[in-house]
DNA sequence: AATGAATGAGCATTCATTCAT
DNA sequence: CATGAATGAATGCTCATTCAT
């Protein structure tokens, strides 16, 4: 039987359990969401108890896609740290680290891709609210934190930094494909779409923020 | 009852009813594909018929998403096509013709915003080869054009493009909302998130393309 | 609304709702399978309802089945259990009782006739591997009762058994018609096709029993 | 092009090339009958023009049952013509001659079997009873032929017939099993099932015709 | 708080048959 | 006669969410 969680502690943990059961489930297939009764399972939970703690499953995913946002911010605040630093070299070790961890969180970008389509459908008006709410206050200090670094003109941060995850998405969208599709992509006739999402993200942010920098 | 398209140009003309009765919808209401019945009625065909020109309802979709990426790199080519004007300017007229299609064409970024989640997915790695296929021609033909009249070396247009395409749907798709939103939209606390599209792209897409001329 | 099944003897009960719902809809029309929705809706219970207790239609129809022939091999044990009858004694009691359980239960050749051609069809290896070995199993049980009583090598039981039901099997298909049928079937002409499928049935096991009666 | 069947032998031939490709798609996958479509594809004519010679594609597979009783029949008539040879060698050789004839016709019994619950039912009442006299028909002059042959009462022989095909179809839906089941079926538990159609049939038959030629 | 039984909306696709050509 | 384009009825099943226990 499954302890009761009576103290805010032990419901964050559920909590918690929750969102690692579906991340890891996400992260095996993301073609689609995982099912509800499948998220249960995974964490050891009943169906209706996920319901006691996230009023949709969307909201779930989007509770997953918040914090993958949150840790790029975090990387944005910290490459752009007020220091000593040449604003070059700050470009240069913000997309290091951007790059870095788009790379090691791929569920970031798989879970926007279906974002659009799906997860804010089904979310109701009030939990995107709060959802977006909470992100553009994020952006918008790390926004500022860009342009205090950089010092750009207000607005600035927070556009460059629109651009830049822009890009970032519609390259993904672009470029990845399923396991699935491997051996029709192996067809020499489609190599112009089997670029490298890597590289060529590095290389369009790299162009993208020249400008800044030599404006800079 | 409905004539019987019986010659080439009949059926291709029936084909043509069946896309147009599916975009009009899908311009309706861009959260999801209109079902089979509700095409066919709009096309004042039977379900039946539909399944005659298209093996899915997928297939339908995504040969109105190849139409557009069709026009779209019509344009590209028009563009650059080689003439007297400057490197700045064939890149001045691209930007602003390609701005101005996506602009008209709304269903095209919709289309493939969908297209990851959905469309893809239930297509049948049969007709998705096809149309994979002649993207990949078509968008190699495209980069050419660009190389050529940029003087660019081999491969450069074809990524160029890329980068381009990506840029804009990610930045349509961070900043796009259903109308729905408006209200909850309006709050000043996410005035971050209602940057105009149009804006940002012109704007992105202008910082991104400035390395290029003059590299040029 | 309906009482949650929680523990076992009301989820059996409930199982048992569904399949009287659908013997009685079957009875009706015989022709087809009773779609699922109208299986639910005769339950008093949701479409959804129905796939809790079984993973689809056919095995909805597969457990009717399964119950007759229980029941039918039932008869086989009480009519060969062991006691002072005469051998010829046995066979005709078995042979009377048979013959009743046959008419009581006209579910029993109806689904069994579409049986053939559907039920097993929709099945699946997994379910139809369950019936089967259930069916088997039950079988030999029958048989080897038959056996015992009659002092009959090992084996012969289980064929008498299936050439009995085997001559019921086909005489039913072969006599039986539906309703609609009856205006043509008085044709005169007919007459040869319009025998009693009882009567029939009944002279024809005591014909092929007969032999056997002798050789004990 | 196809030429127009302008005179009745033309005409029978065209109608001929559609039951040939019938019985071959059937034989090819018995589990259902073949579309129409497929059969038009493999007559080598258009499915419209299937319909100018039968009425439903039922009609088509009854008219290849219809055939095949027929064979059959005649078996009888052969086996049991008046000559010299004692009862029992009548009855031996139409058994024998009967087994042969159920197991090189393989699509006897496969149609029978979809018979009872499909052909039947799309056929419209009016081609039934075409199809239903003439069997009738010629089912009483086989069994008259078997009745002077035996010296039978007046209604035996019908009866005799009836029952021996009732087994045989009876014998077949029971151990019958398509190609599919293998596995599943070389299970030792399903051993009871796995009797040999032919050999229980040609037991069960001689077991039932036995009494008769003690009787005679 | 937790459970898990119950709900029911939602929809693509096939294919026998017809009928315009 | 022949064609093949057009028709449209018919339906099992999933799964997010609710709510009785």
């Amino acid at each position: 039987m499954v302890q009761h969680a009576l103290d805010t502690k032990d419901k964050q943990a559920r909590r918690d359990s929750i969102l690692i059961a579906a991340r890891g489930l996400f992260l095996g297939d993301s073609e689609r969401l995982p099912s509800a009764a499948h998220i249960a399972d995974a964490a050891g939970l009943s169906k209706g108890t996920l319901y006691l703690y996230f009023r949709t499953k969307e909201e779930i995913f989007m509770a997953l896609l918040h914090e993958e946002w949150g840790g790029l911010l975090e990387q944005v605040h910290h490459a752009f740290r007020i220091d000593k630093r040449s604003t070059e070299h700050k470009i240069a070790d913000f997309l290091k680290g951007y790059v870095e961890y788009v790379h090691t969180h791929p569920d970031l970008l798989r879970l926007d891709a279906l974002g659009y389509s799906v997860l804010e459908r089904n979310l109701g008006l009030d939990p995107l609210r709060t959802f977006k709410l909470e992100f553009a206050a994020a952006l918008s200090r790390a926004g500022q934190a860009v342009e205090e670094s950089l010092h750009l003109p207000e607005g600035q941060g927070v556009r460059l930094l629109m651009h830049t995850y822009a890009l970032t998405r519609g390259l993904w969208q672009s470029l990845d494909y399923p396991e699935t599709w491997r051996e029709m992509m192996d067809d020499p006739a489609l190599a112009p779409l089997r670029l490298s999402f890597r590289a060529e993200l590095k290389d369009a942010l790299a162009q993208y923020w020249r400008g800044i920098g030599h404006v800079v």
